[in-house]
DNA sequence: TCAAAAGTGTTAGATTTACACCCATGA
DNA sequence: TCATGGGTGTAAATCTAACACTTTTGA
């Protein structure tokens, strides 16, 4: 019985924005499309979503198959649906952005898929609609990193507040004031200083702090 | 030539999450399914991408067709796509709210389409995940409403300050201060005072107000 | 010994919130 | 004349933003 064969079908992909912060900067991940139509452009790295799979799944598979990663943050973009965003053929794409800690990051498996880590300063002109879903997913990251405990998914399990605070200028395109941003930081008591040094950053060496996610749960209230 | 001849297809349709304001609450267009499966459901209204389509425009169509009107501020809310979201067959959905000013829509077309105004804390079970649909459409808009002059789209071109206060409220679900509230509307240069006076409202007749979308442009700040 | 990053408080200004009464009019 | 919604200002409290020096230590 099919209900809807009047109809036309059309194929869906997903596209993968992924973040990383690394040597103080916000970095996304593109490679070289490996297919046609635009083999060899810039590209993100995407996938097609099969019948049997809901879309966030479709989107987690391609992600995993890049990274090897499970569990990260992931959240939707939005559709992009004009007819002729793919030089090839009607596709709607969904794209989703990620976020992972760049060291959790195995650098065979990223030479292998031939992707790398750009700047999101310096992004080359993408395949497709790529650079539009990159601006979206930026926009959105950019609003949720001041209200949810995202930077967390871009570090080290162990942080300092150095780190935390460029991750954040980074993020927002900016910079802050380290004072006013250390009181706030302090305010939110989820976030926990160990009494580890951290002794590469500097001689004098700085405190590692953590994100203790049952205390933010039970505690919960962002605000940067 | 078909390049992703080895990918499945699948239908994608769009619907449409209707705001208005009335009687001093914010509603929502839903009515009774017409096409199986789920026929009789309550439901909100939508359609089909066709292969030939943005989806943005499959959506404006959508709007077009069961209001009549065009030109409505329209946002898309995302992609729903669990693969048994439908009862019937495996379709992914693409959600978008538009705001009318329900004076301009036609009683008779409403009617003719079977469609109704629900208080939004009034909604019954939807068909499939329309009620996720609705939900995530109203949080986008109580964002929106802060930041971006996005009333007027739901009001007479003329109105007064109490109906946008009140307006307001509905959206944010709660009630705000009307001085203060009177006092940020001041600041806003292109929330313009007309010297004519809506007597429907109040024995004393209150001042009608209009939005001035030039001077808004070139102004350009909002923050309510 | 000095360069480099870590760490720490205070104050002025801006923004936000709370709050109550008079006005104009039609019924 | 009175009930109804329209219209207006001030003060306290909170939040935000600006700002500079001391500490530690490895090279």
């Amino acid at each position: 019985m099919t209900y809807y064969k009047e109809y036309s079908k059309v194929w869906v992909s997903v596209d993968v924005i992924i973040f990383g912060f690394d040597e103080g900067k916000l970095k996304v991940l593109i490679g070289r499309r490996q297919m046609d139509p635009g083999r060899g452009e810039w590209s993100l790295y995407g996938g097609f979503v099969s019948a049997d799979e809901n879309i966030d799944e479709a989107a987690q598979r391609t992600l995993k198959k890049l990274t090897g990663l499970n569990n990260l943050y992931m959240r939707q973009v939005g559709a992009f649906g004009s007819i002729d965003r793919d030089p090839g053929e009607r596709v709607i794409s969904i794209a989703y952005y990620a976020l992972i800690n760049v060291k959790d990051y195995d650098e065979k498996l990223r030479v292998e898929h031939g992707v790398e880590w750009i700047d999101i300063n310096k992004i080359p002109t993408l395949y497709s609609d790529h650079n539009l879903m990159i601006e979206q997913a930026l926009r959105i990251m950019r609003q949720k990193i001041k209200t949810a405990p995202i930077s967390f998914r871009l570090l080290p399990s162990l942080f300092t507040l150095t780190q935390l605070q460029r991750l954040y200028e980074a993020v927002i395109g900016e910079e802050v004031d380290k004072r006013n941003f250390r009181k706030r930081i302090k305010e939110m008591d989820f976030i926990e200083k160990t009494n580890l040094i951290d002794k590469k950053s500097s001689k004098r060496g700085a405190a590692l702090y953590r994100f203790n996610t049952k205390a933010y749960n039970e505690d919960s209230n962002f605000k940067l």
